[in-house]
DNA sequence: TCGGCTATGTATAACAG
DNA sequence: TCTGTTATACATAGCCG
């Protein structure tokens, strides 16, 4: 379309490189949402230029986050792992962190202390010992 | 374009309209495709017909998430917080029991008590000595 | 229902200001 | 560089088999 064909490779002039980004661009959401009319369909087209400038054509009656919803559904692919490993991750750390201050402050309180062995009952006493002076230091 | 004009509305006639939409998610996934390769635009489409099968492109040399990434960072609107605020919470929620845990610690163990005041210290006393009874009639 | 055809409406490449 | 124009290539609505 236009006044010559062109090759559909990557326009080296970055004017008209520029200019025709525009245009289609422009061309591009008008399909988008022609077709999501025409047709009852539901669509999400995001667009970056070369510049960085964004666009996008969410089909009404609907949101983006929806879409990537049924996309997720739809085609198995997972989007947010990657995220939410990360804090999954970080749960799971903080979790075995709690566990085991959990299990300190029991034994501190003479709880749980069954399963201790001599050793370290007898560290936990001297600890006790300790923070008891600290404390009855402080008290007087 | 073909034989008539046609109003951008729903096409009513079913046919007409799976038709229609078969043809030009063709057209516009061509579009998509076009524009990337011709203007070094990256982009993302998914569209699902009303049968709910779905279509997609995305620009080579990227990902979805990377685009939804970068729609996040431009846009600012955020795409899985109703996911990602589940875990922060607990994330949250986990880190205060943490806090408290580690600062009863260490009470029990004599440190940090310079701000407790005389009955904080009399609790943190028995305590103390309960779990030290504790402890000497396990360890004999 | 479907794939292909073609007359026609659109989009747009090149150009002009 | 930007906006508008125009000749042309392209997309597609209605048909046909």
């Amino acid at each position: 379309m236009g006044r010559g064909k062109i090759e559909i490779k990557r326009i080296e002039n970055s004017n008209n490189r520029q200019v025709t980004y525009s245009k289609r661009k422009t061309g591009i959401l008008k399909k988008a949402r022609e077709i999501t009319v025409l047709c009852d369909a539901q669509l999400s087209l995001i667009i970056f230029a070369a510049s960085g400038k964004m666009h996008e054509y969410i089909s009404p009656s609907t949101t983006l986050i929806d879409i990537l919803e049924r996309y997720h559904k739809t085609s198995g692919k997972k989007l947010w792992d990657a995220k939410h490993e990360d804090l999954n991750s970080e749960i799971d750390r903080m979790k075995k962190e709690n566990d085991n201050m959990q299990i300190e402050l029991r034994h501190l309180k003479g709880e749980d202390i069954n399963s201790l062995n001599y050793k370290e009952l007898m560290t936990l006493e001297e600890a006790l010992e300790c923070g008891l002076t600290g404390v009855r230091d402080k008290r007087v």
